[in-house]
DNA sequence: CGGACTCGGAATGCATGCATCTTAACGGCC
DNA sequence: GGCCGTTAAGATGCATGCATTCCGAGTCCG
């Protein structure tokens, strides 16, 4: 809260972070689509920027292993193989599971009332068809309940994890008709945070990985193995 | 091994990379105290270089948390508390254990030789008092272990964590003479992992991250609490 | 007709320059 | 003597320009 206050009211934006925003949001939308190639002055010159921006940009998300440079032709958006996918989920199992039972054991109420508006959000969402909402509010829901753990490396690092994996199934997600699914387990979390009962949180949680990873099993390959 | 011939053999180091080497090294070496705000306009004339590289490789710091920007000042090296120190064990409680385990599972012959040659290494640094080649053995001893459970995600996170902590205990760590007990429990780590002993493999990497914990708890502070 | 070579276009990576902003020191005023 | 306003120095952040390097199309030769 207080920190919402200090860092969130003054900050003008630089324009590498809006430009890093906008090519986050271009990744979760399709409209930059992985493996294809995109040069930062080509991007600078769309937006009507400087290529120092944008280039600073694309070695954040390159550090964030979302895109990697290739030589002298641009910044490749990084392809998600089922490989991937397993490390990400792996990861997430280690870290979002004891994560969010640390997280149960310090929240107080009016931390789950905060949360239970979230996952109505989510619902809304879900009911309405709307994949970004969804997608927004699934993440500060994540992040907000997470957070309580008090471990802000390990919130960093999952919401990191979670970025590398959101951008590549969102329409499977809409095709398959499994967000109200997804949304209803999220109100399951809370009341198994509110029960203290710490079994069926940790079943709840790998239950609502285990979704996330299968929903998310990409149906088409369009690039066969041994292509690298 | 594979990985090391693609990778290293003909890759030119941006200045970029060299400058981002060259203060990593500093944060080890103590030149760079945490709490002092260095401006990459300082260190590009010293190193005579121009200021973007520089700041690229700042920047890339920044996201790794080893430093943070101050808004028209510099950057500063982020101080470690004893907060920071709990989350970083924790993550790689989290991490290192379930890696390690997997690790131990896909671990061949060839693969326990060579690591039995840098544990080898580590004990030799430790017998001589040389902490700089310790730390180097000790990292790729525990990089190389880890990298065979085949999640490079894993592998780089906890490499990342490391790298947090690494550079506030250095002194302390020679001053109380410890380097030996820890280097010897790298050759019993392998022995469980030979000898298929999954439960003495746990103990035996839980109780060294535990050593590694109390042995960089900060024994001085010369900041009070109550300054910032 | 197929393959190798050359040349042009383009992108990165770095250097340089400038506008804006913050901090800190200095001088004046109460 | 202490406090406040002013000013100047320095840093970031962005724009611009240039050298180097790589890919690919076109062309020439076998």
């Amino acid at each position: 809260m207080a920190q919402n206050l200090s860092a969130g009211s003054l900050k003008r934006t630089s324009l590498r972070d809006q430009v890093l925003d906008l090519v986050r949001q271009s990744l979760v939308s399709g409209e930059i689509r992985p493996g294809d190639i995109y040069s930062a002055s080509a991007l600078a010159a769309r937006l009507g920027v400087s290529s120092s921006p944008v280039r600073e940009a694309m070695l954040t998300l390159v550090n964030e292993g979302l895109m990697e440079p290739v030589r002298n032709r641009g910044y490749r958006a990084v392809p998600m193989s089922e490989h991937d996918l397993d490390e990400v989920f792996s990861m997430r199992l280690l870290l979002e599971v004891p994560g969010t039972l640390w997280a149960a054991e310090r929240a107080t109420p009016e931390d789950l009332a905060a949360l239970r508006a979230v996952a109505d959000e989510i619902e809304a969402a879900a009911g309405a068809g709307d994949v970004v909402a969804f997608l927004d509010a699934d993440r500060r829901f994540h992040a907000g309940l997470l957070r309580l753990c008090g471990n802000r490396r390990l919130v960093d690092t999952v919401l990191s994890l979670r970025d590398q994996t959101r951008l590549y199934g969102l329409d499977a997600l809409a095709r398959h008709g499994t967000l109200d699914a997804s949304a209803r387990e999220h109100h399951a979390m809370l009341d198994a945070v509110a029960a203290g009962d710490t079994g069926r949180l940790e079943e709840a949680v790998r239950h609502h990985l285990r979704h996330t990873r299968s929903d998310w099993a990409q149906p088409e390959d369009d690039a066969p193995s041994g292509k690298r």
